[in-house]
DNA sequence: CAAAATACATCGTCTGGCAATATATCGGCT
DNA sequence: AGCCGATATATTGCCAGACGATGTATTTTG
């Protein structure tokens, strides 16, 4: 069941989504987009630093991502962008999480009797 | 941050969560929890047995639910119910997975300009 | 000038979930 | 009667994700 492995895959890595997501306005770097998802969940989705640059760069070896150094500011950042696979990517791991989320939910409510 | 850290954990083990609201209606058995699992959510969540019981066991340990095996019928079936405690921490789970799901949600929706 | 924030990165560890495997009974089909 | 698939519980070994801790260096702020 490939389509089942799909799903879970897609709910586990959840916050390799949140990254996907930051990078739609265009593109960021690693400690922008920390702090853009921390602010964008009201503080409930805090990104650690431990966390995040292991998936950057996995999405940057899935070729999801783009990076490139930017050394003409003071500290050298480097900024990642969506590619048009990492925006494919983002959409169906949209949809995906929607369908687990409203699965979940529908755990979750009372049954109809 | 224990209140991070209590978020992280609720996404985490949501599993263990749907488990929790497998058993809101009534005492059930794990089998029956697993295919009630898949059924509720239109088979997008196939609870494996390998992480079902020891999910189940995990539950009893903390106190959560409560085991007696029912050795009438042909095949001994193993009953839970939610105990007290258990009911607390449904409805505590429950509220920490909404807020995470709009959380996320708040992420993959375009923000305003 | 010191401290805090910025900015990137890696490592070890813990935990959750899965596949595989094991055991045993029951119902239906042939 | 014999076989198979579904029912039913359980354990084991493995892998991946996430975290905390730690490291380095610069820049802003007080």
């Amino acid at each position: 069941m490939p389509d089942d492995q799909f799903q879970r895959d897609l709910w586990r890595g959840s916050l390799a989504l949140a990254v996907l997501a930051a990078l739609t306005d265009g593109p960021q770097y690693g400690y922008a987009i920390q702090k853009a998802v921390r602010e964008a969940s009201n503080g409930q989705l805090a990104l650690n630093a431990g966390t995040l640059y292991p998936i950057l760069h996995k999405l940057e070896a899935q070729g999801a991502i783009k990076a490139s150094w930017d050394e003409s500011t003071g500290r050298p950042r480097k900024w990642y962008r969506l590619t048009a696979a990492g925006k494919r990517q983002l959409k169906t791991q949209t949809d995906g999480w929607r369908a687990y989320a409203s699965a979940v939910e529908a755990l979750l409510s009372p049954k109809p009797a």
